[in-house]
DNA sequence: GATGAATGAGAGTTCATTCAT
DNA sequence: AATGAATGAACTCTCATTCAT
């Protein structure tokens, strides 16, 4: 990697179009914070210096860019899981904690939480690419739990990562602390 | 002059106006409950058959429509929490209940529960009028079960009410039960 | 006429239809003040009492309205230039203070002048109306002027008009003095 | 490296876009001329043969467009004065052939006079545009003429630039020669 | 590969005018 | 005769997406 691979023939344009690509990415990834997820395609094109056919080429539709922005940080919560699970005190401790990174995650991304929620199939592929990583890694934590007989079995992963997306809607509003209201969920878990 | 010959002329045109207007609720309601709230208005005039300028002058902004649809449900909603306070077994029974009954309101109103967490200043109007007849009711509920020692004292009825509301967002979907997060949150609630 | 023709049968309705035409001109009279001869037409009605549609029973276009809003003071200017003549030092003279009657009735009527000069054939009644009250008088008014040797002659009466009218568009501008503008059009009348 | 390379890339588009925008400076100037300035956009987009959008793009607003389409005849009118000035028997006679030119320009513009007055906020760039290029150089021929006691001082360019304006509306019309009516304006100017 | 110009559908809103009551 | 509700055309402006260069 002592090259520069930039200058002349050959592997050029790859090395450009990465540029490019990481050049969107953090683009994108500002215009998420300030404008939310569905901010107009040009604002982004715009504050990355490329014109907006560029983005559609890297990025098809508008899921692929936020799936791509958000992909270290949805891998990086999946990972959490099974050493969250080893660290806790119990597995209701891990999922606790562990739902706290995911809540983490979301209040901080305007308008992400409403994206995941929505039915539109734009988005279908945004929702999957959260499901598919994140479901299983609950589910884990949630028969973990369940098997430790600290909460009531047959609770179901998916339905509950969504209630929590759902509860992280709103998060500019100081009278709402969607933390709280996760809290209050798996604090309900909790067998009696 | 025992006759009030006067208002003939009157409530006349308005029977006319009546039942436009109600036909005007119904298609709204419909087309609430397959587009979301931010249906366009074209649309709503096309189901009820009229033009879009009728809809402008029986409800200037969208806010207001919204509101008239569900005026009715609202305020039998607000109604509701006295009434099953005083016959439930327990204040926290009845906060239950109750939720329960808001529950069922927002997941037949597809949209509703998503326009009612917009900052869209367009739907300002809307929110008001939920917070304004529902949450000093729940507040009432709270009071009374955390009076009773059921539940932690403290609870804020704003943001409870707006954390169901977000629950129940994305109705839909046949692996998602709304009520059940809800339950869990009211069973988060107890004091342990 | 010591009755109180108002209240039951035969020309009631009559007496009726007068009076609201008066309240519709006066209705009118304030509403072209306020925003101008081409305000809405509900807001004449709203300000008269009336529905709209007895707006358009009384003066089925708009140009019949404004023609009967300002009736009497077109008459009024017309009836003055035989006596201005009469009166004055010299026809020039009377020419001036005639032109200044109808500088002062355009100026305070806001939008009138520009509805003179459109071409829009709603307002071609209004634009006939003006012209042949007026014309012949200012026609006099200039051939005297001609006789007396004080103006050359030839000038054309209804270019005159028409480009005093069209000075007097824009009357709320602090900058700009119509009747100063007039006055040099007036005094470039002179023969040299 | 004597070649320019970079440069390539940029100028090509424009020249496609400066066509592009020619053709919708002709089309727009076409579409004034006959329906006037207030002429709606997509009159103007479907002359040109391009989309609305395209003329959004080019010309945030009306009045850009507007200023875009007589830029040059103005300036043009503007520089002028000066040449006038410098080449005439007399400052009167200067101010009077360019005042004759500004007729020139705007008799021909259908509906700009209009607007010019208009007091829509939507047309104040355009006034100002117009006012500011022209407006001094009309001071200057009015101060000369002044100077040389060819007519009373004090005169206002401003108003006299409305006023002209003004009597150059509704150039259409066989029986008004509104170079007529600014003769006599630009002759009543003149010291007795 | 990249650009950004062009597209055109679509949304909200206003108002003159007609028409059933 | 009067009412005012209903109409629907008209207009502006925005944006995701495509395509020639």
């Amino acid at each position: 990697m002592a090259e520069t691979p930039a200058q002349t023939a050959g592997p050029r344009k790859r090395a450009d179009a990465r540029r490019n690509e990481e050049a969107l990415l953090d683009a994108a990834a500002a215009a998420f914070v300030e404008s939310g997820v569905d901010v107009p395609v040009r604002d982004i094109a715009g504050r990355a210096g490329v014109g907006v056919a560029t983005i559609y080429r890297h990025f098809p539709t508008r899921a692929d860019l936020i799936v791509a922005v958000y992909r270290h940080q949805v891998l990086a919560c999946a990972e959490a899981g099974p050493r969250l699970l080893a660290e806790s005190a119990s597995p209701h401790a891990a999922l606790a904690r562990w739902v706290d990174l995911f809540v983490d995650f979301l209040v901080t991304k305007r308008g992400l939480a409403e994206a995941l929620q929505s039915d539109d199939a734009a988005f279908a592929t945004l929702h999957s690419y959260f499901v598919d990583r994140l479901v299983p890694v609950c589910d884990k934590l949630l028969r973990a739990a369940a098997e430790a007989g600290e909460i009531t079995s047959g609770q179901d992963a998916y339905e509950l990562m969504r209630g929590i997306g759902n509860l992280c809607i709103g998060g500019g509003n100081p009278r709402y602390d969607a933390r709280h209201m996760v809290g209050l969920v798996i604090e309900g878990l909790r067998r009696r």
